[in-house]
DNA sequence: CATCGTTTTGTACGGCCGTACAGGACGGCC
DNA sequence: GGCCGTCCTGTACGGCCGTACAAAACGATG
């Protein structure tokens, strides 16, 4: 089992530090090369282990996905219930928001089937939850702030506990919708 | 001068195309052959034009720049004044603001003396502007919430005629910040 | 018409990317 | 010891990028 437990463990240390630089550079903007010398290993071991480098966004990316499929799949009260979940689903997923939000989809086309192709553009599904099916200008304008407020809140503060970023952050995302 | 005429408005041609794909897909997944199939042109010749890429975005950005320095270096009584100069900035430059606050200096390092030198991090120095020195952990995760909601509000949101967003972030932004 | 500068093209190069493939090192298993 | 799967390395390829450079169109100028 050594082995396994070895290939396991460095699996894990490249997702790591894959997902660090993810976060603070892009997808795009981060080379195999470059995850490979943050562990210490070549890039062909890494692609080793990620064979189509797609699989690193996927794995990193995979739970903060099924959360948030779960949330477009929920039904909500009000906005106040939906901004409230989606804060807390941000907040939870801090670490990878960044690739959901942006990198992926928008760059390469996803291949169909695989995870990115069903997150394709989903903050466009999360505003049209938020806003609803016909929004005046008003309210469009409103509801990419909410959303881009509880983003940025989210990203910029990893190192504030999540309970503080979730509080304030929903009264936040509440206040610009309302405002 | 039909000559000269002529270079000029292929200049302006290629720099609108410019700055709409960029404003789309971002700096770095824009290449110049992109660039020049939009135009009609080969890449070479928009090279020609612009020599180092770089050109093109500090062309692109420059006079969204020199707005943002004079934003830094002006005083404000307090923050709902600056969150009105900031929102104001960024509706006016609405269709840059993503190169200025992303892409440039957030990928390659930008060469000394650039405009891009200049510009980086000025996310970090508007923050500090709208937060203090030495805020709080809330105070914190209000200040980039308020700015990611302008900065989004302003992006997704370009078929909005300008004063609505501008008075409806204005709006939003304080309600952030003071929530 | 000859000449010049400007603009555009075509071709070619070096660099970095992701990927493919062959081989070597190491431990588990019979 | 022989064999096998796992893990990693080295080398090499094709593709796309930005760039350099020679040459060709073209109008303007004399």
């Amino acid at each position: 089992m050594t082995t396994l437990d070895q290939g396991n463990a460095t699996r894990s240390r490249i997702l790591a530090a894959a997902r660090d630089l993810f976060a603070e550079r892009g997808y795009a903007a981060v080379s195999l090369a470059d995850i490979a010398a943050a562990v210490g290993l070549t890039k062909t071991a890494v692609a080793y282990h990620f064979h189509p480098k797609d699989r690193l966004a996927a794995e990193i990316i995979a739970p903060a996905a099924d959360d948030l499929l779960t949330l477009l799949g929920s039904e909500f009260s009000g906005h106040r219930e939906f901004l409230r979940a989606f804060t807390a689903f941000a907040v939870r997923h801090r670490a990878v928001i960044r690739l959901l939000t942006e990198d992926i989809g928008g760059a390469d086309s996803a291949p169909p089937g695989s995870p990115g192709e069903a997150i394709r553009e989903f903050g466009r599904e999360l505003f049209i939850r938020l806003a609803g099916p016909d929004p005046s200008p008003g309210t469009r304008v409103r509801a990419w702030a909410a959303l881009g407020a509880v983003q940025s809140g989210v990203v910029k503060t990893v190192d504030v506990p999540a309970e503080v970023v979730e509080e304030t952050l929903t009264t936040a995302a509440v206040a610009v919708f309302e405002s």
